[in-house]
DNA sequence: CTTGCAATGACTGAT
DNA sequence: TCATTGCAAG
């Protein structure tokens, strides 16, 4: 057991209390991770049966690092009956199996929220409710959280004090949307995200024998991110701990930031109160950051009043102070972190995939997408649209899904005309009427015309007729042939793949090939398979709604700079971060200033992100930003003057290398009422500084490009000049076969010369 | 029923 | 800014 040297006295002691319920209070960075792998690593070797280990994390990624980082120590074999992963995809493996207890077939969908969304816009509409003041997210987020603590329709209605809640809010009729939210998702036999929790209570707490069965199955269970449990959480974890009480649960209190997702901070509060005979262990050497990150950010954090009490420190290197850089504009804070990370990645010798951005909301993501492009450096979007939430792939995606479970409301509404086939909105209409009335699916409805009599002219029953044949060939290739087989069948035969190839503009083409790149994905899927077994199509289907970008991450082609929310880097760290958008407003969120809780909420999101940084922080700010297409001025972040001032280092954005590139300093925070605004804004000298950071020799500037000229560009391949600008030309369009018109600064853009 | 254009409102966060 | 929605005309 050579690992356990590696641990530190609380590390270890950690690891070795296997028996009874445990707590890690694991400050930022100090090896948390590890006390679970090691932690499920020595029960192992101490005869536990990995197959009566449960292990909830935050992120399928993270479930399947640890796994392969235990199988490293205990071998493949025994690793790979641990059960492990989202408190989501666990729990949803586990309703399948149990599906017809609780009414559901086994091949129920997952709604995922743009079809939660769209269903609760359906239900208002029909009961022709003011949609403004009724809006599916509110409305979503009010059902969402009623389902985490476990309040069902009928106890929603019951309940006086939320119904005056709602009365008082100007939603007097929300509990009936409720009631018929449930009620479709039944009869669809879909589940959104929180039915996954909510339905396992219900399964956990109607069958004694299921409850029974789970309970003697996962003697040892381990809880990763605590903090941000929510109620419906916690309460499976600990009717499922109830028999052997050997619980293990890891979090820091300073790092819970989900409570909009309905996570209790009390869950790691109250865990002394729920387990009197639990042992507690703190972990507080930060083995990740530099001291200045680590004494800035505690310096932070106590600004909070609500928090555990412990002391993270390190024995690190003092390190680089933190840079706040203060822009004019959000383009120009893009620019400037761009340049920035482009002379770092130079002077330091430093990779790619050492530097991260961190922003508080996905919209912020663009000024930086343009401006490392611009300067050819290779990044990833985490987060936003991801690619099971594109259109074109929840169009196929839809078909699948209906052909698995044809009750799929959501999944009928959506390719029911498409590629079009002229059933129309009012068809539509009528007929998801009509199933509610006799309080049966669409599809039963469609299925059976002469049961449900609809009214519908002749010709357009004759198109729904023909639809409803085409799902059923579908159905039966479905349980006996290869995914990828069926898969491709269903692309074909459904007219989607023609109606995406037809399209030849650059959008059309990018939607041809993410299809393609789905269906590849199904291919590898069903190759996966080992032995003489059948890869089904209804297997592949089973997580994709909880998949997430970064369950998609593929190690090849890694070495990017990563762009993501702050909430999205939880647990992540990295050489050099950029955390930005550090404006009052923004972040905090002007959503969250009205109360001190949330505000603490969006303190402690700092804290993450400071935290996030192993050897370097920068800070940023614009003075402007775009809003939604407008200008709009902004001030810097309370957060900024939270931390203490001894670590940081106050930089405007500069223009001129020549000038200073160490960037003039301020003594103090001088910032937010500049005298005036010098030099800042000169674009002449900008261009000069920029153009000595890429190499002279190929700045394509030099190359005298005509248009006609075939060139090639290190990313996008071959392509043919088309248009220039400026003379001598400074920007230059170019057609390439791959990807299309793209315009590109000639300073940047390393293009060469093929003819 | 479909198409095309104008008007509109969205930006927290995510399994 | 961008994607979705509403309306008029074919």
């Amino acid at each position: 057991m050579q690992y356990l040297e590696t641990l530190n006295p609380q590390q270890l002691a950690a690891v070795k209390q296997t028996e009874g319920p445990v707590m890690v209070i694991a400050g930022a960075g100090s090896g948390k991770t590890r006390v679970l792998t090691y932690r499920i690593a020595y029960l192992i070797e101490n005869g536990v049966d990995p197959f009566n280990i449960l292990a909830l994390t935050f992120t399928n990624k993270a479930a399947r690092e640890m796994k392969s980082r235990i199988a490293e120590i205990i071998g493949n074999s025994e690793a790979k009956n641990l059960s492990m992963g989202t408190f989501h995809s666990v729990f949803s493996r586990i309703l399948r199996h149990h599906s017809d207890k609780i009414g559901y077939p086994t091949n129920f969908t997952i709604y995922d929220t743009q079809d939660s969304r769209s269903l609760i816009k359906t239900i208002v509409k029909e009961l022709k409710l003011d949609d403004k003041a009724y809006k599916p997210n509110l409305v979503h987020g009010r059902i969402s959280s009623a389902k985490n603590n476990l309040i069902s329709a009928a106890a929603y209605e019951a309940n006086s004090d939320i119904v005056y809640e709602d009365r008082m809010s100007g939603k007097p009729r929300l509990f009936e949307i409720y009631k018929q939210y449930e009620k479709r998702c039944f009869n669809a036999g879909a589940m959104d995200f929180d039915d996954l929790l909510f339905k396992t209570n219900v399964l956990l707490r109607d069958h004694p024998d299921v409850l029974h069965f789970y309970q003697h199955r996962f003697k040892y269970i381990l809880v990763d991110e605590y903090q941000d449990t929510n109620y419906s959480q916690y309460l499976i974890v600990k009717k499922l701990a109830d028999v052997f009480n050997n619980i293990c649960v890891v979090g820091d209190d300073a790092q819970s930031i989900y409570s909009f997702r309905g996570a209790n901070i009390e869950n790691i509060l109250n865990f002394k109160n729920d387990y009197p005979e639990n042992k507690v262990f703190k972990l507080e050497q930060n083995y990740r950051s530099t001291q200045t990150i680590v004494n800035a950010a505690n310096s932070v954090i106590a600004n909070n009043k609500d928090q555990i009490k412990k002391t993270v420190w390190t024995s690190n290197d003092t390190g680089n102070k933190i840079k706040v850089i203060r822009t004019l504009t959000d383009g120009e804070e893009g620019r400037i972190i761009a340049e920035s990370i482009y002379e770092t990645r130079i002077n330091n010798q430093a990779e790619n995939k050492d530097f991260a951005i961190l922003y508080r909301t996905n919209a912020q993501s663009r000024s930086f997408e343009e401006s490392l492009r611009k300067l050819n450096i290779p990044y990833k979007i985490y987060g936003g649209l991801s690619f099971y939430q594109r259109k074109e792939i929840k169009d196929l995606l839809a078909y699948f899904r209906l052909t698995a479970n044809p009750k799929d409301e959501e999944a009928l509404k959506r390719i029911i005309n498409y590629p079009k086939r002229g059933i129309g909105k009012t068809t539509i209409d009528k007929l998801i009427v009509l199933a509610d009335k006799f309080n049966v699916s669409i599809w039963d409805v469609i299925e059976n015309p002469s049961e449900y009599p609809s009214g519908l002219n002749g010709g357009t029953l004759n198109k729904i007729g023909q639809f409803v044949t085409s799902i059923k060939s579908y159905q039966v290739l479905l349980e006996k042939n290869d995914a990828y087989d069926v898969a491709q069948h269903i692309a074909k035969n459904s007219g989607i793949l023609k109606e995406l190839y037809d399209d030849k503009s650059p959008e059309g083409v990018s939607r041809y090939e993410n299809i393609q790149a789905l269906l590849a994905g199904i291919k590898e899927f069903s190759e996966s398979v080992e032995g003489d077994e059948i890869a089904l199509l209804s297997d592949f289907m089973v997580d994709v709604a909880l998949l997430t970008d970064a369950d998609t991450d593929n190690d090849e082609d890694n070495d990017v700079v990563t762009l993501m929310t702050i909430h999205a880097s939880k647990g992540l760290e990295f050489p050099y971060v950029f955390i930005v958008g550090l404006e009052e407003n923004l972040f905090p969120s002007q959503m969250a200033l009205n109360s001190r809780t949330e505000l603490e909420e969006e303190r402690r999101l700092f804290y993450v992100a400071l935290t996030r940084a192993e050897r370097k922080a920068t800070l940023s700010f614009a003075m402007s930003r775009y809003r939604w297409g407008n200008l709009v001025t902004s001030e810097p972040s309370r957060f900024i003057e939270e931390i203490d001032s001894d670590h940081l280092e106050m930089a405007a954005a500069s223009a001129s290398k020549g000038r200073s590139l160490k960037q003039k300093s301020f003594e103090n925070r001088a910032f937010g009422k500049p005298k005036k605004q010098p030099l800042f804004t000169n674009k002449n000298l900008k261009r000069v500084s920029a153009e000595d950071k890429v190499k002279s020799g190929k700045a394509a500037s030099s190359l005298n490009l005509k248009v006609g000229n075939n060139v090639m560009h290190e990313k996008f391949g071959k392509g043919k000049v088309v248009g220039l600008e400026g003379d001598p030309a400074i920007k230059a369009t170019v057609f390439f076969p791959k990807v299309g018109n793209k315009q590109l600064l000639l300073k940047f853009a390393r293009l060469e010369l093929i003819d």
